[in-house]
RNA sequence: UCCCGAGUAGCUCAGUUGGUUAGAGCAGCUGACUGUUAAUCAGCGGGUCGGGGGUUCGAGUCCCUCCUCGGGAGCCA
């Protein structure tokens, strides 16, 4: 009896197969069975007849459980009433692993409890879902990139020098070479590659040791971050406004089957093209005082500030240029304006915040020093940063990606944790 | 680290000004039912009320303390 993927059935109507898969849920009326099995690839209803099956095989119908990983045979039938359009008239099953007591029930559950058991939830049909989107916003990124010639650099997770401040950074012995860092950041790293490659990007995992009790933070979260020499900071936001749309875009084409199993609006989603407006931070400060924030030019923008600025319009904006004082000491300083730098955050549409922090680099050796010495930050571990400087310095720009929040917007999260398969959280480290 | 909130059955929760034997829904088990989509109906079992201490004739309920968790601030993607 040939195996079929349930994603393949439409190509095996008529004819009998097996299919092998977990128990999603079961049904019975006595008479008639309705067993739902998950393969990964899609869901089936097979379906038993008390009457058509042996005795045999309808007492291990009745004993099945849910997720229980079974091999159905039956013949493949196209039927309206049923999800996925396809129905096995099943004949036999044959129960592969048994599942007593399978903790998650179709009913409602507390998220401690569900996260404490994310190894079985991934199973739930919203997991396998969000799991499709985050698949394809991560190939989306990749394609995007492979596509316009830019090149790949994995960049070190264990690090000496370090990206901005040690204080939230993870850290552990490292032979007798005393404290390693978890990397926090790849962009110090990609500039480097930058200046051999032209068009270069990292994607990994990153590390914070902020205790962030909030629902946009992870301590272990992805970012992709390109950086491209020659790029001005006005490049740089084109290029983030061509990215977060093909993104979005990606998905919209390739997943609205999983964006409505997770009932995301997606007309929001719709909207999301280029050209993002653009307000300066001076501009946006004036703007959130006339909406009844009270903060201060010389602060950075809270949660709440970014919230009520993104809700004045429909689509990702940006905000560029921030004072000198609240942002990191490798940014460039505004030509026209030296208490700024030339930097740029996206902010999500709907409440989902920053997605993507960039800026456009400080290129000139001597400007960089200062300010590396101004922020008490020790020039030797910065020597080989500075020498990009000395050797060639190109003006260029990048950003980072935050994929876990990107994927919580596109998904209509209301929490960054389910973007991820295994959360690494302050109070959670299992499983 | 700070501010707020929560902890009662396997899960989600209710529990009144302190009152006698702590409840519901779901899940589980038993039975009925041939088209179910969180099926439905009938019945049954299920409790260290987060830990410790105190007040009281009497504490799930009030007080103190500790623990755990959630949300937010800060930090940032």
């Amino acid at each position: 009896m040939p195996y079929a993927r349930v994603n393949e059935l439409h190509r095996h109507i008529g004819e009998s197969v097996t299919v092998r898969g977990w128990v999603t849920t079961t049904r019975s009326s006595g008479k008639i069975a309705f067993v739902v099995l998950r393969d990964g690839s899609g869901y089936l209803q097979a379906v038993f007849s008390k009457r058509d099956v042996p005795d045999a095989t309808w007492a291990r119908v009745a004993e099945l459980s849910l997720e229980t990983s079974v091999a159905v045979t039956g013949v493949v039938r196209a039927d309206a009433r049923a999800t996925g359009g396809h129905e096995l008239t099943a004949t036999d099953v044959e129960v592969l692993g048994a599942s007593p007591d399978f903790p998650i029930s179709p009913k409602e559950h507390g998220s401690t409890f569900l996260f404490e058991h994310r190894h079985l939830w991934l199973r739930s049909r919203r997991q396998v879902a969000i799991a499709k989107v985050r698949n394809e916003v991560v190939q989306a990124i990749r394609d995007f990139f492979y596509e316009r010639d830019f090149v790949l650099v994995d960049t070190p997770i264990l690090t000496g020098s370090i990206g901005e401040e040690a204080g939230n950074l993870f850290s552990t012995d490292y032979f007798d070479l005393g404290k390693a860092y978890l990397a926090q950041t790849g962009q110090l790293y990609v500039e480097a590659a930058a200046a051999a490659l032209g068009k270069v990007y990292c994607f990994g995992p990153t590390f914070r040791a902020e205790k962030s009790k909030t629902r946009r933070h992870l301590t272990e979260f992805w970012m992709v971050e390109p950086e491209v020499a020659w790029n001005d900071s006005d490049a740089n936001m084109r290029l983030q406004e061509e990215f977060i749309a093909a993104i979005v875009a990606r998905v919209l084409d390739r997943r609205l089957e999983e964006l409505k199993e997770l009932e995301r609006d997606t007309a929001p989603l719709e909207r999301v093209v280029g050209p993002f407006p653009r307000i300066s931070y001076t501009d946006a400060v004036a703007k959130l005082n006339a909406l009844g924030s009270d903060m201060e030019w010389g602060n950075d923008l809270g949660g709440d500030d970014e919230t009520l600025l993104a809700r004045e319009y429909d689509r990702p904006i940006f905000v560029y240029n921030y004072p000198k004082g609240v942002k990191a000491f490798y940014m460039k300083e505004n030509p026209e304006d030296p208490r700024t730098v030339l930097n740029n955050d996206c902010l999500a549409p709907e409440g989902y915040g920053e997605i993507i922090g960039g800026s456009q680099r400080e290129d000139d050796h001597d400007r960089l020093l200062a300010r590396i010495v101004a922020q008490g930050l020790d020039p030797e571990a910065y020597r080989w940063y500075l020498d990009l400087r000395k050797y060639g310095t190109f003006v260029h720009s990048g950003f980072g990606l935050g994929v876990e929040r990107t994927i919580a917007w596109i998904c209509g999260n209301p929490h960054i944790r389910e973007s991820i398969a295994f959360p690494r959280q302050i109070h959670r480290l299992y499983p």
